[in-house]
RNA sequence: GGGCCUGUAGCUCAGAUGGUUAGAGCGCACGCCUGAUAAGCGUGAGGUCAGUAGUUCAAUUCUACUCAGGCCCA
């Protein structure tokens, strides 16, 4: 027997069920191993960190992955499925410092670096039970169970081995460098650190006025939004090309003083200024200037003028004031004109004691402070408030600061140039991201900012002894040399610990002894981005283990992350992998967009306006919800997360396949189907059977290609379309009855085997995008007919595409359009299908008569009209018009386009006929003779003599709408049928039993129906239909046309 | 300020190597069906294809600019 679903459909559950399948059977392992191991597809899982809740578009990015490793398992490749986890990092520390109540970082030391590394271990781990539970709920296939984590000593090994080869071929520097810093975490970040943290902040906006040394009255007007800076201020930077004005100004109290800015910013100054002088920037250079702040002294030449070529016009007043500690430009011009580097600010972001009046306070808080200062000073010229993005740390949320740091690096952009050219061998879906936006990022590459000041990561294997000279240690075997410092001063060799713990604490008491001196580890630790980059071999534990199985599997043929990783781990991975392999590390990538909310905002705790995809899962499935992400839009268009659209993906795609899988199952177990009977060859069966088959290997066609195009959206659009229109409602719906016959026959027997076929086939190919009701379907169908040797449609394979009648698609589409328009005017003229009408009138071109010939018997019945009469195009009652072809006569008459096309509109009969017997003619047009092809002019039947027509696509149908006494009865036999119909279901009677019918009403109506009695009693499954008094049985009253009535009906 | 993307019906999305009737689904209106039925189907009304200028015989499509939104970078 196939299953029968008797109440409504519960997708969770029956998803829950086919879960607890695949688990009990291995499905998923089963997937992997019965592939040939020689037909590899690699697959990266990028690796998340499983100290905060997943959300819905971790389960975007996850389905992707799914989909894409689901389907080339169904085209037979072996798809091992790693799963990782990223588990160092500042991310971590912070949640554990809340939990810790901890602030800064000298308490992280004062609480004891090994137990906080202790309780970050533990913290990683903290959502892991959601995380793992979410990946199973909504089907993404992966192996947890041997899931690379990136905080092992054999992960970390692997990472140390790869940066040793950067060390050893001279990559790896230590440099001095203006970094984005945040006071908080007191940690540099890297630049694709800060480009996750941009926020709109407001900030003061002032402008200072800066005395000039020997000129009266007259100063500098400098711009600045950060009022802190000026203390460190050395020098003011102008463009030497700008053109500088001073102007006559009048303070408060009407004594004029003198202001220099850049003419192009006089906007800035309020109204009634005089400008009394112009400059070029280059006769300002030189310029001394009153300090603003003199708290820390100076040991070098400073505060005067110099130039700078970054300085322009846009905003501010073009005069930069210079503070080389906390600027990249500040940086250079510093190093350039050899400024002091004055830096009164320490690690936590506070200014130190040398800043007498704002010693300790943190310098975002000193700013309000400063400017009072200057204010009372009377140096202020103008304080505003401006709206700016600027970086935030991408975790704690603090505003950065530029600040002159030690720093280690990585030279990336010493092998930039092969990073662009290998990139151009990664396949990005959509290209314009790794043309334009990954492109854009490399070739503006900059050295990758690899060490952090911190404590939860990975050590940087790099150690120094006193005078400077280092190595790098790649591998414990290495680290064997080395001794072990215990707390009580005792050396012990590494080589006899039993136990080895790769991070800090324990890292830092290894020393080495070598030629006399010390060499102690550098404190450093390095980017958390290093470690996801290094996932290809680290996963694999190489170069220490596994040499080949990494040899397989580099590169990846493919990942999938969200665009936030373009200068994450796309970067990290690309970098890394071309440095050490010379390779791109991944040939295809999926870069998917944001998420949004149904207005088109972006999803944020604070907005409230997030999803939770745990409730989305559990109410609409997993299935739905999978297949309403990957087929609403492109995954790399962002998607406006509609929950009333889930319901409509559920209600139409699912609703309408199970659905049509319940006729089927419900014909089939009545009449025993079980698909023993020899299969009938696609030749042999009905006109109507192979078309749907055609259509359906179209479309085993085009999904293929469609998925092997990683265009999962249209894949999907394409089987739902298919689903819906052609499978349900055409062919479902005009075969039903062949499913009602009660003797088994060839042609019964085909309509079984052909539907059959195209619901485990639709199975199959919506198995990558909807594993559950894909499996539920296919094992229904299978476990009853057992032709397949699979226990799971994902150990199936992709379906072969079977035979086209093209010809036979074309003509039953010429037939569905015929169809709409008898419908259109149907509906026009009020005319229900139920009443039939004698017949209709069909002009097509020449080329489709044969299958508006050979659909005759569908569209008659379709349309319930008696006759269909095919019109020849030259048959006298057709009345043609011809239709300009652009496309042709476009270019060969140039501007005269338009009378041309006006002419041939207006052409006559007898003109058309030329044209149509191919015979070329010519137009008089403003005195010219020109000549006119059958190809410049497109000639259809646009009206039949006396008739009124309907057109579309160059199809015209016409129908006799006129009602004869005869329609009229056999319209009121099929409202009689109809009412009959309803009264069965209205009495609960089953599909089968047999009834009897008496019927009260009028003579007419009692004609009528004796006319069509037999016809009435086989739709109704009577035996007997009489007229008289209904006075039993189950009766209603009704109307029919216009006659009123009483029927009885009981049930045999 | 720079880069990339997007703007098509009330909503979500298709589409067009430039060719004169721009398509779906939802929603809406009207109707149908009742042997897939706490479903299903049909018909219809909805569009200056964001705006402006240019190239062209012809622009919603190509180009430039503008506006709005998004993302990324400064």
């Amino acid at each position: 027997m196939y299953k029968q679903y008797s109440d409504k459909i519960k997708y969770s559950e029956i998803e829950k069920r086919i879960l607890e399948f695949w688990e009990e059977n291995k499905i998923f392992e089963k997937s992997i191993e019965t592939r040939d191991p020689k037909k590899n597809f690699t697959f990266y899982e990028g690796p998340p960190t499983a100290n905060g809740r997943p959300g819905i578009h971790h389960v975007m990015a996850r389905t992707i992955k799914d989909i894409i490793c689901r389907y080339k398992t169904l085209q037979g490749y072996r798809v091992n499925r790693k799963a990782g986890w990223d588990t160092h990092g500042l991310p971590v520390e912070i949640e554990v410092e809340k939990e810790l109540g901890i602030k800064t970082k000298d308490e992280i030391v004062l609480y004891g670096v090994e137990k906080f590394n202790q309780a970050c271990k533990n913290s990683v781990f903290t959502y892991v039970k959601d995380w793992n539970e979410l990946t199973r709920r909504i089907g993404y296939w992966i192996n947890l169970d041997d899931a690379y984590i990136t905080c092992t000593n054999e992960y970390i090994e692997s990472v140390w081995w790869s940066l040793k080869k950067f060390f050893d071929e001279g990559y790896i520097y230590k440099g001095f460098k203006i970094q984005p810093y945040c006071t908080r975490c007191e940690t540099p970040l890297s630049s694709h650190e800060l480009s996750l943290g941009y926020q709109d902040v407001k900030d003061p906006s002032i402008y200072v006025a800066v005395k000039i040394k020997n000129q009266p009255d007259t100063f500098f007007l400098v711009w600045t939004t950060t009022p802190w800076t000026l203390i460190s201020n050395v020098a003011l930077a102008v463009n030497k090309d700008v053109d500088y004005v001073k102007v006559k100004l009048l303070d408060e109290n009407k004594t004029p003083y003198y202001l220099i800015l850049a003419e192009a910013r006089t906007v800035v100054l309020p109204q009634g200024f005089e400008v009394v002088e112009k400059y070029k920037g280059q006769d300002l250079l030189g310029w001394e200037y009153e300090r603003l702040f003199d708290y820390v002294p100076v040991d070098k030449k400073a505060f005067y003028v110099i130039e700078g070529d970054f300085v322009t016009t846009e905003d501010g007043s073009g005069i930069v004031h210079i503070a080389p500690a906390f600027g990249e430009d500040d940086y250079q011009v510093g190093k350039k004109y050899d400024l002091p580097l004055i830096n009164p600010v320490d690690k936590s972001g506070r200014f130190n004691e040398l800043i007498t009046d704002f010693k300790s306070m943190h310098v975002k808080e000193a700013d309000p402070h400063i400017i009072q200062n200057l204010k009372s000073r009377k140096l202020l010229f103008k304080k505003e408030t401006i709206e700016h993005s600027y970086p935030h740390c991408w975790r704690c949320k603090s505003p950065l600061l530029y600040y002159a740091r030690e720093s280690w690096y990585i030279a990336t952009t010493k092998y930039v140039d092969m990073m662009i050219e290998l990139n151009k061998q990664i396949n990005w879906y959509p290209p314009e991201v790794g043309k334009g936006r990954f492109g854009n990022w490399l070739e503006e590459n900059k050295d990758w900012a690899l060490s952090r000041d911190r404590f939860w990561g990975t050590p940087l294997p790099i150690w120094v002894s006193e005078d400077g000279d280092m190595f790098a240690i790649g591998s414990i075997e290495e680290l064997k040399e080395g001794y072990f410092l215990t707390d009580d001063g005792k050396k012990i060799p590494v080589s006899e610990l039993t136990d080895l713990d790769l991070h800090k604490p324990y890292v830092d008491k290894i020393i080495f002894e070598k030629n006399g001196k010390v060499y102690r580890r550098t404190p450093e630790l390095i980017d958390v981005w290093y470690d996801s980059g290094s996932m290809p071999f680290a996963q694999f534990h190489y170069p220490f283990e596994n040499k080949e199985v990494f040899e397989q599997n580099y590169p990846a043929d493919f990942i999938a992350e969200g665009i936030d990783q373009t200068r994450g781990w796309f970067y990290s991975l690309h970098a890394i992998g071309t440095f050490l392999f010379k390779k791109p590390a991944y040939k295809n990538v999926i870069v998917n967009e944001l998420i949004l909310d149904k207005e088109g905002k972006k999803m944020s705790k604070s907005l409230g306006n997030t999803v939770d995809p745990f409730e989305i899962v559990e109410k609409y499935g997993a299935d739905t919800t999978r297949w309403y992400l990957v087929s609403n839009s492109p995954p790399w268009k962002a998607t406006l997360f509609n929950e009333d659209d889930l319901f409509d993906v559920q209600r139409k795609f699912f609703g309408t396949l199970i659905n049509t899988y319940a006729f089927f199952a419900l014909y089939a177990n009545l009449d025993g189907f079980k698909y023993e009977e020899d299969e009938i060859p696609f030749e042999k069966r009905p006109e109507i059977d192979k078309w749907i088959l055609s259509a359906l290997n179209v479309l085993i066609k085009e999904v293929k290609e469609y998925f092997d195009d990683y265009d999962i959206t249209k894949a999907a659009r394409a089987i739902s379309e298919f689903t819906i229109e052609q499978l349900s409602n055409w062919y479902v719906r005009r075969n039903r009855r062949r499913f009602w016959k009660s003797e088994m026959n060839a042609d019964k027997i085909s309509a079984y085997q052909t539907l059959y076929h195209c619901l485990i086939t639709i199975a199959k190919l919506s198995s990558p995008i909807a594993p559950f009701i894909s499996e539920e379907i296919y094992r229904c169908l299978n476990s009853v007919t057992n032709k397949e040797p699979y226990e799971s449609v994902h150990l199936s394979l992709y379906p072969e595409v079977g035979p086209i009648d093209e010809q036979l698609l074309h003509k039953m589409e010429v037939a569905q359009k015929i169809v709409s328009i008898v419908r259109s005017i149907r509906s026009k003229n009020n005319l229900k299908v139920r009443q039939p009408l004698q017949k209709m009138l069909v002009v097509v071109k020449k080329e489709d008569q044969d299958s508006v010939r050979e659909m005759e018997q569908v569209i008659l019945e379709e349309v319930n009209v008696k006759e269909l009469q095919l019109l020849d195009t030259d048959s006298d009652i057709v009345i043609k018009k011809a239709k300009p072809n652009f496309k042709s006569i476009g270019p060969k008459f140039g501007k005269k386009v338009n009378l041309v096309a006006n002419a041939i509109r207006n052409l006559d009969g007898n003109q058309i006929k030329q044209i149509e017997s191919g015979q070329n003619i010519i137009l008089q047009i403003e005195g010219e003779n020109l000549e006119i092809t059958p190809s410049d002019v497109e000639v259809f039947g646009e009206e039949i003599k006396g008739w009124i027509v309907e057109s579309e696509d160059g199809i015209t149908v016409s129908l006799d709408t006129n009602l004869t006494p005869e329609l009229i009865e056999e319209g009121l036999a099929r409202e009689f049928i109809n009412r009959v119909q309803n009264m069965r279901k209205d009495a609960d009677f089953e599909v089968s039993d047999r009834i009897s019918i008496m019927v009260e009403g009028s003579e007419n109506l009692q004609k009528a129906i004796s006319k069509m009695k037999s016809y009435i009693m086989q739709e109704t499954l009577a035996e007997e239909l009489e007229f008289g008094k209904c006075d039993s049985g189950f009766v209603q009253e009704w109307k029919v046309g216009s006659e009123e009535c009483k029927i009885s009906i009981t049930k045999k």
